[in-house]
DNA sequence: CCCTTTTAGTGAAAGGTTTAACTAACATAT
DNA sequence: ATATGTTAGTTAAACCTTTCACTAAAAGGG
């Protein structure tokens, strides 16, 4: 059903049904009851392509996601829908499929920029407003999105001081995690990071170090062992940590998947979690919950990243001087659970 | 830029433009080298609203989702993105929410007949061509979704014969699953249910029920439990049925989560997994490959569940005739972990 | 009762695209 | 030389909405 449709039910113009809908004073009431009542019934849906043409306006958000499938991602996204919800705008979604096209070879992303920018112009095509990119490695991916719509980025990163990001500490994370762990008697703190190249685990890693400065203990690199975040080199390099003669009786690992390896690795050592060994991962991921024994873990805030993504793309669009930073950062939380204990054997 | 700018710089009219960048051959070849000349440098993009306005075709699917966090419902919407990547579709995704409005209390869904309306709305005034909706529960959703949008409904049901559906085999894949362990010597087979009116639970059950009559084992309710999907009901009920004087010597609980809570029960009355019992679950959630032992589940096949309702929405739309079947039942593969073993005390 | 203001409505343009119908120029066939 | 066909365009309408500019009638003021 359109306007024309209604008008000429009605017996009056286009324009007339047009300001009646929107409640204008130029349409007397009866008339407007009459228009009302015939849009009604006929479930008038206003045609927001036609709206939009015409008022240039679309109170659209793209969402453009690298890995749709990756567990974060719908929880950002589902915090942009709060937003959305809230202050009447819509979203669109469009998927890189990065991951999959490119595996884990992340260094490669630079090759997929026209994928990238492929989806890019198709949200345009629907006039968003703006664009929220939400990632899904580890890697700075500047100078790879192309457009002139407002851009947000969150849980990844460019390294211009222009782009407007929403990010979490990965500092302060891991600073907390491993001060928790030296307060509990621990001094010996195995470190397992994730890959040279990332970026959150290298800030995790000044994290790991500040807290043992802080602490006035000296940083052992022999307790500092590198994963590529997977469960598999979790457990390697926790063999390798455990097997050395002054064992530490703590691990800290950057990501759950490899904490639990090192709860794998404890278990073949016969070593106790936590009685002789305290474990602490980062990301919360389900699992967490359902180890034995329950993993400790950081929480990364993501319905909160996607809900000020969009609070900060619609401040964009209607008030930028508004917005004092381009850089939001989130505190995490710490999830105690039972994998770790005081050292006793201090 | 527009068409209009694109015929004043290449001085031609609008329509030579239009047509030369559809590839008409009204269009000689050096206006159409000159016109896509400009084009490529000025970056342009068709106008989609204007587009479809003026065809009417929009090559647009809406999804709408009950629960965009839901495990599976990220995977499902990459199986349609996998179609609308191929056949040159776009997508559109809508949230009702629900999940978060009503908690696990589906008997309400009813109530929110008005909410799930306002987003087929939204979906139809992007003029999507057809709507995928993806439930994430178990109760029946007939008569709730109003639209004259051909629509296809993947993990969730009607009663009606007449809507498009995309199911997997409960009924089968429980079927198996009873075979296998009768297979592995299993006769008294604890059985732990969803809510009572919950359609996937009872068509598991049935299956349960078809291969231990094909076997001849006797149905004996006194091992069939029921929870509401829940790790804590598992545990619950698994005491229970742990603590029978004959206890079972297999346990399917007829989902993950319930499953993770049958292996914490026997871990507290200390019966060994899977030496002295073993366990199935449903779902094959992340969690199966982490617990101890790694658990033996089913795959549901989402990604396929994805892709088959976009298959079916684009021969909705284009070739109706060729649907054979309104309903499509995918089969489910049984994950065969470590938490099987043949029965010895046979 | 005339002049001004308000009310209630209409007409038409604009936004970007597609496409049917038309035209002018030229080439080919008879 | 005339008729026919082809080529390479153009014009204008249509899709649906919003909104400026306009008008006719009614109401209000003196």
């Amino acid at each position: 059903m359109t306007l024309k449709e209604i008008a000429k039910i009605a017996g009056v113009s286009i324009a007339t049904v047009s300001y009646a809908l929107n409640d204008s004073d130029k349409v007397s009431d009866s008339v407007k009851k009459k228009i009302l009542k015939i849009a009604e019934e006929g479930n008038y849906q206003p045609d927001k392509r036609a709206q939009s043409l015409r008022t240039g306006r679309t109170k659209l958000i793209g969402i453009l996601t690298e890995d749709i499938s990756f567990v974060f991602t719908s929880s950002i996204i589902q915090g942009v829908y709060k937003f959305a919800e809230e202050n009447n705008y819509h979203v669109v979604l469009s998927d890189t499929r990065l991951k999959q096209r490119i595996g884990s070879h992340y260094e490669n992303t630079k090759v997929y920029k026209d994928d990238i920018n492929k989806q890019i112009d198709f949200l345009e095509g629907y006039h968003v407003d703006g664009i929220i990119y939400i990632g899904c490695h580890d890697r700075d991916i500047s100078g790879i999105v192309k457009t002139n719509k407002p851009i947000v980025y969150t849980y990844c990163f460019t390294d211009s001081k222009d782009d407007y990001m929403v990010l979490y500490d990965n500092v302060k994370s891991a600073y907390n995690v491993t001060q928790y762990l030296i307060e509990n008697g621990h001094k010996r703190i195995g470190l397992i990071r994730g890959p040279e190249m990332s970026n959150p685990s290298n800030e995790r890693f000044l994290g790991y170090q500040m807290a043992l400065m802080e602490n006035r203990i000296p940083l052992d690199l022999t307790y500092v062992m590198t994963g590529d975040w997977s469960y598999k080199t979790g457990y390697e390099e926790a063999m390798k940590l455990l097997s050395l003669k002054e064992r530490p009786t703590a691990v800290f690992a950057l990501n759950d998947y490899m904490a639990m390896g090192v709860m794998e690795a404890a278990t073949k050592l016969s070593i106790k979690v936590p009685e002789e060994l305290s474990i602490v991962g980062f990301d919360d991921i389900e699992i967490c919950g359902f180890s034995k024994p329950k993993l400790s873990s950081v929480t990364v805030p993501v319905e909160d990243m996607g809900y000020l993504s969009a609070t900060m793309l619609h401040k964009i669009c209607t008030c930028p001087e508004e917005i004092s930073d381009k850089k939001v950062i989130l505190p995490c939380e710490m999830v105690l659970r039972d994998s770790v204990t005081k050292n006793k054997g201090l």
